[in-house]
DNA sequence: GAACATAACTATGTATGTAAAATAATACAA
DNA sequence: TTGTATTATTTTACATACATAGTTATGTTC
């Protein structure tokens, strides 16, 4: 494991959120590995707070799915496996065909510029080759149709299950060859749900989670 | 709040874990009602044990949905209004077809005996009048659903939607007048099942869950 | 040299003390 | 009486010390 984790103490966040954040974009980033263990004592000597922040934002890693807890034995980040993978996209695609319908029925004219907002800065995000913007922007398009079914509860489950992946999502946008068929997805989707299109609009996305599936399981297969 | 919240000590599990199941326990039988606060020290005096382990365990609640912690404010109960009620229903219904549709294809010889005997014995429960074990035979009816689907993110997922109605839901159980259309219902869904009729099934589930979501609405309503 | 028992060590679990923030209470002024 | 400022109290957040389980290392016996 790296020797430089180091804490952002910028804005005033309780230390756990901190300590949260730290590990979190360490385990996502690969610098903490899965199946790395996570100890306490360590991790607080490392980031210089003491057991109890470092103790609760592990907890609060075993939540998102990115660590594993077992009682008396440690903490480790988890691992994701092939099968892992297919049950959390059959999840996943599941509720987006939830949230993408009911979000074309309840969409404002607002959140529709924003997501046209959203899909234009995505656009500009792959031609500026940097892949850490380039997720976020995709994650902020999805966000905005997320937003729009107003269902906070499965707002925090498809982010959770997004989290799960996005270790494996970062490596499959490095492949840039496959941006403009992203934009072109992400252009489908759009013109589908300003139509009110509801089949089209699934078509879409079901074809866009099938892609990256495929990707995101080829680089799971690798680490195996 | 009540002053008799106590441990039960059999087992040897880490104390968070005792003190989590106490507070669910308490949470789930009205004891402990929503909006009433969780205090850490109060918790620790009543339980007799130190803060530390109350603290984890409110965290554990918060995780199930049973428990809103407000960051330098503390915990209280959650509460749940009709709108949650709605969305977290809308998922469930979404996930619960996946589940089962999943398990119609999956499920073993095993599985289908397994699902036969907790049938029966929810029609037992039903004959017995005792609304706690009723309404855990129905719970062992779906969860057999939910395994043979072979998913455990799904079974987790699932089970943390139903936890956060389940306190609606035994008040419902309560009006033994539904249970012989319960039990028709069960009847239905297995047979559909045996049968591998996905449809079918799916239908009956639907019908299934909206028959609950208006009895818990009703009891939703009563209480705001 | 292998297997088991035991001892030393490591890491988590729990308790408690201290600091800081939010809330409630009180006093004072307009 | 109402509004505001200040103080007191309550409660969480964090740090630290101690207890205990789990793991590894060591030593003894066969």
């Amino acid at each position: 494991m790296t020797d430089n984790l180091e804490l952002k103490m910028d804005a005033y966040l309780p230390l756990r959120n901190v300590v949260f954040q730290t590990l979190r974009t360490a385990i996502l980033t690969g610098e903490l590995q899965p199946g790395e263990r996570l100890m306490e004592l360590q991790l607080a000597d490392k980031l210089g707070v003491s057991r109890t922040p470092i103790r609760e934002a592990i907890h609060m890693l075993e939540k998102e799915g990115l660590a594993k807890i077992v009682p008396r034995k440690g903490a480790h980040v988890a691992k994701m496996t092939e099968k892992d993978l297919i049950d959390v996209l059959m999840i996943r695609k599941t509720l987006e065909d939830l949230a993408l319908r009911t979000a074309c029925e309840l969409i404002t004219k607002e959140e529709l510029s924003e997501l046209e907002d959203a899909m234009h800065l995505f656009e500009d995000c792959t031609k500026q080759d940097d892949v850490v913007k380039t997720a976020q922007a995709d994650v902020a398009f999805h966000d905005v149709i997320y937003k729009a079914a107003d269902n906070p509860k499965l707002l925090m489950i498809l982010n959770n299950l997004r989290e799960q992946m996005y270790r494996y999502r970062v490596e499959y946008l490095k492949d840039s060859s496959i941006f403009p068929q992203l934009i072109k997805e992400h252009r489908q989707m759009f013109d589908a749900i300003v139509s009110g299109n509801q089949d089209a609009a699934a078509e879409c996305l079901d074809k866009h989670l099938h892609n990256q599936a495929m990707a995101v399981r080829d680089i799971i297969r690798e680490q195996e």
